[in-house]
RNA sequence: CGCGGGGUGGAGCAGCAGGCAGCUCGUCGGGCUCAUAACCCGAAGGUCGUAGGUUCAAAUCCUACCCCCGCAACCA
C-alpha cells in the first residue's frame, strides 16, 4: 500500500496499548481503540500517511494459569481469544494497520535483543529481589500490596523470599526524564496527568525488577533462559518491534518512528510516561510526542471489573444499537480525559437525540422537500441572502475547528463542533420554510437556494463524521446523489459551493430510526 | 499529617486569572406542519457540599470541616 520512498505525505503513527487477553474484553478496551480508529481515520482523511497499531500482551502468569484451568496450552487458549479480539475489532470497524502479538517471533526476537543490548551496556544488572511471597498463589507481592499482612488474593499468609532477579536502572534516567518532561509540555496529557508523573518521578525512582523465576510463560532471558522477560521489557516494546525495529527490514520503523500519539487508559499513563520514555532514552531513540490518557467508563459510579460482574459486552451493544450508533455514543460521551458512567439509557439518549432528532431527521426533511417541491434534483442556488451568510460562514469554518480538535483528542468536543452547523441547518429549515417557497412558482430561486445550502452543509458534515462513524458516509452519498463522485467526499473537497447542481437526491429510510424504550 | 480528582437547577457536565450562574438531556407552554411524536421559539427549576473569613462584590480567593472517588510500580 504505503510506497516508501516515494511517500511525500506527512507520517503520523498512533497506537493503542496492547490488551491483555486473559479474558474478554468489555467497553473499555472498545472505547480506548475506537478513539484511536476515529483519529487514524480522521488523519487519513487530511492526506496523512497514517499506521495505526493496536495488538495483544499475551505473555504472563495470568495468562498461564487460565490456560491451565481450561485444559490448554497458553497458545492455544490466548488464540482463541485473540480471534474473538480480531472479530470484535471488525465489528466496530477499527482500521488497523497492524496487530502486533507478544508470542510473534518477530516481537519476540526484538524484545531479546533489546533486553541484551540493555544488559551489555549495563542498564539491566542482576540483584537480589526481596518480596512476599505466596507459595499456594506462586506470586511475589509488595508490602504495601499486602492485605493485613496477608495474601491479598487469597488471604494466606505470606512469607519473605529472596530471589535473582534483573533490575533495569530507571533511577540513572530519572533527572534526564524529568528534564525531557519539562521542556516537551505536549508529551503527557491531559496536564493533570502529568503533574502527577513529575510528582511521582520527583519522590524517587527504585529500579525495576525486569524478570521473573516464579513462571515460565514469557520470553526467555537470552543469556539465562531460567528467567522470563517481565513485562516491562515484553510488552511495551510492541511499539517498535511492529515496526521491525533492529531488523533486516526496519524501513518502517525508520518511517514511522516516533510515534505521534500512545492512546492509554488513566490507569497506565505512568507505564507509558516514565518505564517506556527511560527504555526509548537508554535504547538512545526518540520518545514518543504524546502520549494521552483518556478517563474511564464507569458503571454506577467504579470501575467495570469482573469481579463486581458489570461487565459490558460491546458485542451485544453493537447488535442492539448498531456500530455507528455504539461508536458515537463513546466517542460524544466523555469530555476529554475525564470519567464518565456509563448508561445503557444514554446510549438510547444519544442515539435519539443526537443521531436520529437532530442529524438523520435534518436529512429525511430536506429530501422530502427536495423530491415533493423540487423533483429531487438540486437547483441552481441564487445569491446568498438573510440567513444564508451565518449558515455558510459557520459551515465553512467547522473543518478546521474540528480538525484542531481531532489534533487535541478532544473528540467529544469535535464531535459537537459537528453537530453545530447540524443544529444551525434545521433552524435555518423553519426560518425559511422551503416547503412554501416550493409552492410559489415566483420563489423557485429562493426555493433552490435553500435546498441547495442545506444539501451542502449535509455534505460537509458526512465527510466530517466519517472518521467517527465510518458507516454514516456511504449511506447518505446515494441519498445526496453523490455516491459516484468520490472526489467530493474528501476533507480537501470541503470548499463551500461544491456540491453540484443538477444531482439527482434519492430520499431513503431514515438513517437512525428512533429507539423505542423497553417498558 | 502518603498523592490526586471531585461535590453547581430532576440527570450529566461547563464556569473557578472575582463582577447579572451557562450547556446538553428531561419537564411545561407555544409555533410549524417538510420530517423519524421530529424540528423551531419561550418558560419553569439552583441559598453553586457545610461553616467561617477576605472584598464594594465570592461558584470563583483564604481557613476549617463533611462526603464521594481514584492511585499507591502489570485492570482501557
Amino acid at each position: 500500500m504505503t510506497q516508501l520512498g516515494k511517500e511525500t505525505r506527512p507520517a503520523f503513527y498512533i497506537t493503542t496499548p496492547i490488551y491483555y487477553p486473559s479474558d474478554r474484553l468489555h467497553i473499555g478496551h472498545a472505547y480506548t481503540t475506537v478513539a484511536a480508529d476515529a483519529v487514524a481515520r480522521f488523519k487519513r482523511l487530511q492526506g496523512y500517511d497514517t499506521y495505526f497499531l493496536t495488538g495483544t500482551d499475551e505473555h504472563g502468569q495470568k495468562i498461564e494459569r487460565a490456560a491451565r484451568a481450561h485444559g490448554k496450552t497458553p497458545k492455544e487458549y490466548v488464540d482463541e481469544i485473540v480471534a474473538g479480539i480480531k472479530a470484535l475489532w471488525a465489528e466496530l470497524k477499527i482500521e488497523y494497520n497492524d496487530f502486533i502479538r507478544t508470542t510473534e517471533e518477530r516481537h519476540r526476537d526484538v524484545v531479546k535483543r533489546v533486553f541484551r543490548r540493555l544488559y551489555d551496556q549495563g542498564d539491566i544488572y542482576k540483584a537480589a529481589y526481596e518480596g512476599w511471597y505466596c507459595t499456594p498463589c506462586e506470586t511475589f507481592w509488595t508490602e504495601r500490596q499486602l492485605k493485613d499482612g496477608n495474601c491479598p488474593d487469597c488471604g494466606r499468609p505470606v512469607e519473605l523470599l529472596q530471589e535473582e532477579s534483573y533490575f533495569f536502572r530507571l533511577s540513572k534516567y530519572a533527572n534526564m526524564l524529568l528534564e525531557y518532561i519539562e521542556n516537551h509540555p505536549d508529551f503527557i496529557q491531559p496536564v493533570s496527568r502529568r503533574n502527577e508523573m513529575v510528582n511521582f518521578i520527583k519522590s524517587g525512582l527504585e529500579d525495576l525488577c525486569v524478570s521473573r523465576t516464579t513462571f515460565s510463560w514469557g520470553i526467555p532471558v537470552p543469556f539465562e533462559p531460567r528467567h522470563v522477560i517481565y513485562v516491562w521489557v515484553d510488552a511495551l516494546t510492541n511499539y517498535i518491534s511492529a515496526l521491525g525495529y533492529e531488523t533486516e527490514d526496519d524501513s518502517l520503523f525508520r518511517r514511522y518512528w516516533p510515534a505521534d500519539v500512545h492512546l492509554v487508559g488513566k490507569d497506565i499513563v505512568r507505564f507509558h510516561t516514565i518505564i517506556w520514555p527511560i527504555l526509548l532514552m537508554a535504547l538512545d531513540l526518540e520518545l514518543p510526542r504524546r502520549v494521552v490518557g483518556h478517563g474511564w467508563l464507569l458503571v454506577g459510579g467504579g470501575k467495570m471489573s469482573k469481579s463486581k460482574g458489570n461487565v459490558i459486552d460491546p458485542v451485544q451493544l453493537i447488535g442492539k444499537y448498531g456500530v455507528d450508533a455504539v461508536r458515537y455514543y463513546l466517542l460524544r460521551e466523555l469530555p476529554f480525559g475525564s470519567d464518565g458512567d456509563y448508561l445503557e439509557e444514554n446510549v438510547i439518549g444519544r442515539t435519539n437525540s443526537d443521531l436520529a432528532n437532530d442529524l438523520g431527521n435534518l436529512l429525511h426533511r430536506t429530501l422530502t422537500v427536495c423530491e415533493k417541491l423540487g423533483g429531487g434534483v438540486v437547483g441552481p442556488p441564487g445569491t446568498p441572502e438573510g440567513p444564508d451568510h451565518e449558515l455558510i460562514e459557520l459551515t465553512r469554518e467547522t473543518p478546521d475547528k474540528v480538525a484542531s480538535l481531532v489534533d487535541r483528542l478532544e473528540l467529544s468536543e469535535a464531535l459537537a463542533a459537528i453537530w453545530q452547523p447540524v443544529a444551525k441547518a434545521n433552524k435555518y429549515l423553519d426560518e425559511t420554510a422551503p416547503w412554501n417557497l416550493g409552492k410559489d412558482p415566483g420563489k423557485r430561486e429562493r426555493f433552490n437556494t435553500v435546498v441547495y445550502n442545506v444539501l451542502e452543509v449535509y455534505r460537509f458534515v458526512t465527510v466530517l463524521l466519517g472518521p467517527f462513524m465510518p458507516g454514516f458516509p456511504e449511506r447518505v452519498w446515494p441519498q445526496l446523489g453523490i455516491d459516484e463522485r468520490p472526489e467530493l467526499h474528501t476533507f480537501s473537497s470541503l470548499e463551500w459551493g461544491r456540491f453540484p447542481v443538477g444531482a439527482k437526491v434519492q430520499r431513503g429510510v431514515p438513517l437512525f430510526p428512533r429507539i423505542e424504550r423497553e417498558k
